[in-house]
DNA sequence: GATGAATGAGTGTTCATTCAT
DNA sequence: GATGAATGAACACTCATTCAT
């Protein structure tokens, strides 16, 4: 039941996790405890609906600014990659950071792995393809970018949830992420010249 | 006691946040629950105190780093601050990912405001006497960089916990800090031209 | 449910107010604690719902002795509350003392208020009407009436519970009650003179 | 140790019976858990000491009333003991319900019947040597108004704790208590007629 | 005699889950 | 398929009492 759906993103906004049972989840979307237990099979199971379903617009909004940023600049990509992803988190501000709770309670894992990993590709595919530059290993640099962003921004977001700061944390963003990839281009950093190929952050 | 103190880390670090409670931690320190509420009045104060001595022994590795590198080059104090803070998260990992879903879990903001602030006047400072380098703003950058290590690094380090990885994040991170220092005092990035009087994130 | 409140009488007659506690009540109504926290929201609710129970049997106990006695005399009038009264605290001899005990433990004020009025007015509607006497204040009257008969009874009836002892207590109140009126009435009295027109006990 | 005692009282009149513990006790009285267990076996007898300092405080001052009043009029031995009982428990108006909390709470039957007993034999003293009345059972009538004043003020001292209102309930009590004396005395009441050598109540 | 740290049984309350209707 | 009453294990926290020092 898509009502279920809405009603715990609801609870989950309104009440916080920690109030957030089956039972009251049930009652806002109008229905008994039994029907959503017909849906769902346990309460992990409908939080991880609700993160996976977060993470999903997350790593579509990313996939969509790379695919109409290729063949474009290294810097238009890195704005339009930072933008997309604090306009979703902005949006989202009120429950993203308990759905990221969620994540760490229960082990959300392979549920963060599966966005890290289509947002780190879609990175990727506009980087291979930007009309400015190359990378001795653009699959490196997209998952320590993706790695930076998922981490850097939702353990912040509760702290930034104006618009006027959220406008300022996008710019330093992209600043930090436009000078790591021309640095990482141009190849004039001593770290990086010896260690171009190694494995990186793991995106997720 | 300090026997609770260390009980408190092993629960969290073996069984996890959700199976921690009062009676198993005082079990583990070998004492009973009554003795466990004499030196904590409650279960969060028991858990704020576990994640303010993780966040002190950071702030005090970045403190330390950042003392060493007065009148350093940009390139050296970078490099210092992440290795201290990545040192001592790689010297916690099994714990600090449960002692960040602490700080969610319960609101220690204050706690994580704190710690924030120590990193980033610690590095202002350092930034501020740097030999090679002058900033419109070094607080700006301070503020940013700690957001972008603090955030960065903890959701992500339950997924870098050996010794390899933790070394390839190491340097990605420090050709990110190193690059947006340089980039921020050439003025060459068209963003920070406009924005440079920003308020950028805050650390925390 | 119906047997939860029974079983509270129960408890509360075998085991006392210290010993009661919800699953021994829930466990003596054949339920599980789960079970009576839907009906009560917590243990003071149980209680005073057993509480106000007896409060409101006894308080329509002396409603509807005075309304068959509007118009009547004095003497009937007296002898009419007083027994009404002693039949509902005879009959819940086991109890009373208890749910007095409630009273005091958590503050029921309220409702040994609402009781107390209700008596006090009934009663007072009585002496209006009586057919041999008129009061300058029968409202103070019906409130020291109300007042002495509550107050004087509970205390005392753990101590008045054979049928025998019950009677005694009835034929002393009786007489008490009768010549207090009587007195009032004719104005014998030296204090009474003086004060006729003070506020008089609040009933309750 | 009479600090403990002195702090037993404090504690109850600033903190009520549910939130005295022995730990609070000994601490307002300036000594460890341990000295207060050297000098009461355990809590009850704490609190059964605090009740009969109480009540032996109201039972000599009935006595000293009633002592005064040999060879006295009925009006002023009535007069005397509604006085002195009134005057000690509005004095002691803070913690007067809260001991008779505890002497419902535990079952302090045996403290309540001797303090009882004296005040029933001294009033009886003063009723058999009146100036102004001879009864069949001095010894019922005494009894009786024991009860009805034990019984009738602390049930409702805590809504009487006002010197105006506590006013009013002497007067009320007063008037009764006299009127009963000679209804009993003239023998004018047909109840009385039949029942003059009944039990009557009960004192204590 | 005095101390006070340690004990641990006991309490009120919650909530994920089941299952008879 | 839907319901929601019933369950009962689990938890945070208290406090009378003891006993080694």
């Amino acid at each position: 039941m898509d009502a279920i759906f809405e009603a715990t993103i609801q609870v989950l906004a309104n009440d916080g996790l920690i109030r957030l049972n089956t039972t009251r989840v049930a009652r806002r979307a109008g229905v008994s405890v039994g029907t959503l237990y017909q849906y769902f099979p346990n309460k992990q199971a409908l939080l991880f609906a609700a993160l996976e379903r977060h993470l999903a617009i997350l790593a579509i909004a990313i996939e969509k600014a790379c695919d109409e940023n290729l063949h474009s600049t290294l810097e238009k990509i890195a704005d339009a990659v930072v933008k997309a992803y604090l306009r979703v988190q902005m949006a989202q501000a009120e429950i993203s950071p308990t759905l990221y709770r969620i994540a760490l309670e229960f082990d959300a894992r392979e549920l963060l792995d599966l966005a890290g990993r289509r947002s780190a590709e879609a990175i990727e595919a506009a980087l291979s393809t930007a009309s400015d530059g190359r990378f001795a290993d653009p699959g490196l640099l997209a998952r320590t970018m993706t790695a930076a962003l998922y981490g850097t921004v939702p353990a912040f977001c509760h702290r930034v949830l104006s618009p006027v700061d959220g406008r300022e944390a996008e710019k330093q963003l992209t600043i930090m992420f436009r000078s790591y990839l021309v640095a990482q281009q141009s190849g004039t950093a001593d770290v990086e010249r010896k260690d171009a190929n190694g494995a990186g952050l793991q995106a997720g």
